[in-house]
DNA sequence: TATGAATGAGCCTTCATTCAT
DNA sequence: TATGAATGAAGGCTCATTCAT
């Protein structure tokens, strides 16, 4: 790799850091371009040789934190299973993800404010389909990986992800950082019995012999 | 009244038309406090002298049109009872509201824009719960009402009404504007069973005497 | 006349004054808004409430000082006939006019240099025909009580004007400021024979009784 | 000639033929180099072995296509001599090739926007006297050779050229793109008819025998 | 109460030019 | 010769908010 193309990365990983911390001490709208060049060491006008604009990167960071937090979710749950020599089954795993992900959202609340705020389906289905950056996963392959892992058959896979996502985030959204109607705990339970109900009315009945 | 106060309460009818238009037109973030007050007739100064900023107008709105839409919706389901000299109950209640609500905003698309990019749950329960302008009603008066009603005990009626409305929201969005990851029409028998669950998992076992 | 409308005239002048100084000593294009306006102690939005944008500021200028160049040319002309109680036919006044311009514009380079670079027919005509400031002369209308004065015909007087006017202008150009390809005082002779010729083929034969 | 050789050649034609397309289309303001380069297939920094700046290429593509106008026009006019085995006069000369670049330019009035808006007598006289592209003519050299020919004696003959090209060249630019003060057709006779007695004051009486 | 002129910080964006490769 | 990444000054313009009237 030449040290040009390098230097370029460097500048890239650079932005995004920057931007990423910008955005969620001090919110998006409130985050100049000119801030986020001058704290990432580079010239202004160099910024719009990356990006578009502001909200280029910014869907660029929501795609990659979205996908960061189910690669971690994902993760762990492979561990857990390993480390305990069980095996989970399909309603468990997605309560698993969810667990998880709101977990790590309740220790990073700038997240998920950054992330809420600025989320429409569209740039998350990306986030679900594509990787932006190397080590991204596209969840979306481990989600029907998993539906077929299992043997079950699901009516509408997407409008069931679909259901339970929205329902997921945008719950998270007020009972996490404002506790409202109540703490994030005090719903989980309730959150969680719904998840099963979509899972339970999407599943088909299986194929007896 | 003195003519004094009348004219108050114009210039107040008229900020809030004119903002209401624009905002739907072109968006909050473009439409200018200066562009506001000048359609209205009023000078820019006077605009606050009524509202704080750009956002309290903002609010005040999107809480008397999700009042309206819940107004509109009780009142056509207490005509379809009359008429039909039916007796609904609770889960079919639910079921026909929403389903009221969806299809108002799925002809109403500008309105759905408006309300959703700038809802906040927040805000929104300040809809349900206080009266904006004078014909306003208080769903959650409504809500309790029709709880009782039935005769049926809910376990967590506040969080149950918050996982619908959070759910029933966030998924209009893209299925109606964007029509991701499907038509409304689609989307609607899932979403309604997913509610029936909900509203299934929320009911306590009736006392037997 | 009330305070604020008296600032208000004194900011307009200031800005008029100005932007001319700038212009003219460093051209339109390197001269910003920002610079316009820190020079004539206004802040920088003030600007925009006084002008549409820098051609604007530009061509009210270019029209008022060349209605200047014919007010000046024309008073002149009374002047002379005053003082020497003598009176000059059509041909004359015009060369005269076209004179006093022409030498006025040979002492003002910079001026010259500001509205030739800038000028087009559209801006021109405008200038001959309406007032820019209070004091400002409408040349068209001295023009055809010139020709009426005289009793004489013209076939078609305001192509007429044109020819001479763009003769004129383009001319002095590149004589005054560039001395090409000859010296304005080389050129004179030659550019009056010739503005005396046109004049000639438009002039209809007079009516004879 | 060296295939490196040929290879600059192609380079600078690729960058003439794109920068005078953009100038004509977009106006030379709005075009920037980075577009021209882009366009004509080469990077950014290779413009500036070709050109100094953007005025450089600007100057050189306004010398070119003056100088082709006359060259089509002379041509043209050698092409009616031949035809109708006709002899004109000097006179009648002149008033052809400006006929001829004035209907030109009427059908092809981008090119006057161009030529016109960015037009110096400096450029011009360049373009009369030198030749930029190899097939260019110096019609300078055709001018004086119309006069040897008749064996006309003029007082100034540059001074004329100049009266005469300023007057045709500023006439046209408004009459032909605004049609003001009135369509180029009906300004012609006018134009032409001053033209002519431009050129009879500065006809000297010929020496009789 | 009502006005609207004035503010001036702040934003985005473009672009000619340089220079290491 | 050729490249194109980087620069950073410069510029135009918007707008919420204030305040003297």
């Amino acid at each position: 790799m030449g040290k040009l193309e390098n230097n370029k990365q460097q500048k890239l990983t650079s932005l995004l850091n920057t931007a990423f911390n910008l955005f969620t001490t001090q919110g998006v709208a409130k985050t100049s371009i000119a801030e986020i060049s001058q704290k990432a060491g580079i010239a202004k006008g160099t910024f719009y040789l990356y990006f578009k604009d502001k909200y280029d990167i910014r869907n660029r960071l929501i795609s990659h934190e979205s996908s960061k937090l189910f690669k971690n979710a994902v993760a762990s749950l492979e561990d857990y299973c390993k480390k305990n020599d069980k095996e989970i089954d399909f309603e468990g795993k997605i309560i698993f993800i969810i667990n998880h992900i709101i977990d790590e959202l309740n220790e990073n609340q700038t997240l998920l404010t950054f992330i809420s705020k600025n989320l429409s389906w569209g740039i998350f289905k990306e986030a679900l389909t594509t990787k932006v950056a190397s080590d991204d996963i596209n969840f979306k392959d481990v989600y029907y990986e998993m539906i077929n892992d299992e043997d079950i058959s699901l009516e509408e896979p997407e409008i069931m992800l679909f259901l339970i996502v929205e329902l997921v985030s945008s719950t998270c959204y007020s009972s996490i950082l404002y506790k409202e109607p109540a703490d994030i705990n005090k719903i989980k339970p309730y959150l969680f019995k719904t998840v099963r109900a979509i899972i339970k009315e999407h599943t088909l009945p299986q194929d007896s012999i």
